[in-house]
RNA sequence: GCCCUCGUAGCUCAGGGGAUAGAGCACCGGUUUCCUAAACCGGGUGUCGCAGGUUCGAAUCCUGCCGAGGGCGCCA
């Protein structure tokens, strides 16, 4: 159970006795914890609304508090602060409540709901760069997050595969090698192995991008050829399933080795057949409008207080774009997939263009009342230099070769340290890798999800303080622990109240998790469970070097210690998992 | 030009209208016959960009200004 939502009804209770609303009985944990381990605040906005002196509330209130069995300590403090202590037994009796419970006292939803967690967003023509990795690891966490508190999560990565990106590809490889069959238009059958290397696309796309910023023969070859794909030319279909295979193969690996999965593999080019049909139904219907040669819907409303440009259909070369396939998306996960709430994990560039979309999916009524469309916005990863992180040469870097760095920075870890040198050569490559993928993921979900910040490879490659490492370290250290325990025949015994530091404040931190994973849940903020887990390891970290489990010689104390361990595993696994990092056996 | 986001310790960043604003790194010192020292303990730093406002109370909410980044019709 929340400890915090138990001892909020406490105090809510002595306001209601006073007449006053139970929601001033918030409770929260201490701001001074050498004065108390929680405070309730309510007596101060109470004071005001009803025209006594908030010290005096205070006091009625923490009277009624005083009588409770499970409340050691109560004081007012202050301008009206009330501060409380429980007493060391409820402690350890809420503790074995939690600790007992596969969920650490999460209230798992009654109400379970579909929820489509949109991420990743892989390109054709792109092997994942450090630009994906955002979106790849929050949206994988948050994917995780729902799916812990009981909903039904679809992940979905959306492949960009069918918009106007695809006409370039197209027209610049048709100049290129103009003798493939696919631009023969009496070819009929086309070559197996495909024509083009990711490295190839890698090469063109941006090339072909930037041409046709400048050369307008280009991009309307490009548009015509984007037109001509859409609308089922074989040899060009044919052309694209490659460049769409030879990406998605790398990108796979990419997830793979970041230990992301998707329950979909869906792209923009799914919906195709939904692409016409909505455009020619919300022309019908008006919602959808020609304008300057393109057809539009415009989403602007009373009350913007600037003007927002229209949603654009179809290009007036013909074509469908981003914004297409993405309004066709919404209706296939309406209809199809019943999505409750879709969290769209797309950085902050992009937040007009979801503005403009979930407006018109509203216009164009194919959202049912109820249903949510949120954009998870993020900052931007930025190099040392503050700006994008970029290769010395100026090329974005790609995904596979940071964590290489970060996955060899941990192998010269062990080497240098010394560490596991008598594991199995298997085991320390995969130590490695779990600790090298670990720091990564650390060290982003650890900042708030909507600041820039700088991806600094030297404090990635440290290992040491506020880390994802230092995580892991804290729990297999408890694992090696109960590894031995085992092996000596000890075995785990019930919760004693506690009665040092140390240990108490290890339970007391343990029982904040239904509160802290509620609240990242609720504000989309993984970056409070990293932070959180951080806590929750620091906390074992002191208490391991104060109380040695092993050795204690009260029998009763030391099954309550290794539970207390047993407890503190359960959540630091669990709080990495969340975060989607693994824990090796032994590091 | 308009709009959005951000500005907190030397650096990188947390911070939920509440008390004395916190971590990590860096720097200095200490801890290992004992469950993994990728650990633990101690040491000090702030005009919370600036100026107003709201509030019993503001890093947090509002307004203006300064600075940085981003977005603004057929790219994604």
């Amino acid at each position: 159970m929340s400890l915090l939502s138990h001892l909020s009804s406490i105090a809510g209770e002595a306001f209601t006795e006073l007449g006053l609303p139970a929601e001033l009985g918030e409770t929260v944990p201490s701001q001074r914890p050498e004065l108390a381990q929680y405070q309730v605040n309510g007596a101060m906005a109470a004071g005001k609304a009803t025209n006594q002196a908030p010290r005096e509330i205070a006091q009625k209130v923490a009277d009624r508090l005083a009588g409770h069995p499970d409340i050691e300590n109560v004081e007012v403090a202050g301008p009206g602060f009330i501060n409380i202590t429980i007493t060391d037994a409820s402690i350890a009796r809420i503790a074995a409540e939690d600790a007992a419970d596969p969920y650490l006292g999460f209230p798992v939803t009654s109400d379970p709901e579909n929820v489509v967690v949109d991420y990743a967003g892989p390109n054709v023509a792109k092997a994942m760069h450090v630009g994906h990795l955002r979106a790849t690891i929050i949206g994988d966490s948050l994917a995780r997050l729902f799916s812990f508190a009981g909903h039904k999560v679809i992940r979905d990565p959306h492949f960009g595969d069918w918009g106007f990106q695809m006409g370039l590809l197209i027209a610049a490889i048709a100049e290129e090698q103009p003798e493939l069959a696919y631009f023969d238009p009496d070819a009929g059958t086309y070559p197996s192995e495909s024509p083009v290397t990711l490295d190839d696309l890698q090469r063109i796309y941006p090339e072909a991008s930037v041409r046709a910023r400048s050369d307008d023969d280009f991009a309307d070859i490009a548009r015509q050829a984007t037109v001509r794909l859409q609308q089922g030319d074989p040899g060009y279909l044919a052309l694209w399933r490659h460049m769409k295979s030879v990406s998605e193969e790398s990108q796979r690996q990419d997830f793979a080795t970041l230990g992301v999965n998707f329950d979909l593999w869906y792209g923009e080019s799914d919906v195709h057949d939904r692409l016409g049909p909505l455009v020619a139904t919300l022309r019908e219907s008006g919602v959808a409008e020609e304008s300057k040669g393109a057809i539009v819907i415009r989403i602007g409303e009373d009350g913007d207080n600037r003007d927002i440009p229209p949603l654009i259909l179809e290009s007036s070369s013909g074509g469908f774009l981003y914004s297409t396939t993405d309004l066709a998306t919404i209706q296939m996960r309406m209809e199809e997939l019943r999505a409750d709430l879709v969290l769209y994990v797309v950085d902050r560039r992009q937040a007009d263009h979801f503005l403009q979309i979930f407006r018109a999916a509203a216009k164009a009524g194919i959202i049912p009342d109820g249903t949510r469309l949120e954009h998870i916005w993020f900052g931007t990863m930025n190099g040392p230099d503050g700006k994008p992180f970029k290769t010395r040469e100026g090329g974005v870097v790609r995904l596979s070769d940071v964590i290489e760095m970060l996955t060899e920075a941990a192998r010269r870890r062990l080497d240098e340290a010394h560490l596991a040198e008598d594991y199995p050569e298997a085991e320390r490559s995969s130590i490695a890798s779990i600790v090298g993928v670990a720091a990564l993921k650390f060290g982003d979900l650890i900042n708030n999800r909507t600041s820039d910040y700088v991806l600094d490879l030297d404090r990635f490659t440290s290992f040491e303080g506020k880390t994802g490492p230092y995580l892991q370290y804290a729990a297999v250290r408890i694992k090696s622990i109960l590894r031995r325990a085992e092996s000596e025949g000890v075995e785990q015994g019930p919760l004693l109240a506690p009665t040092v530091d140390a240990e108490r404040e290890l339970m007391l931190e343990l029982l904040r998790l239904p509160d802290v994973v509620g609240r990242a849940i609720a504000l989309r903020a993984p970056n409070h469970v990293a932070e959180f887990a951080y806590d929750v390891a620091g906390r074992f970290n002191r208490f391991y070097d104060t109380c040695h489990i092993l050795s204690e010689p009260d029998l009763a104390r030391r099954g309550s210690w290794l539970t207390l361990a047993a407890w503190a595993l359960a959540a630091l696994e669990r709080l990495l998992d969340l975060l989607g990092i693994e824990v090796p056996d032994r590091m």
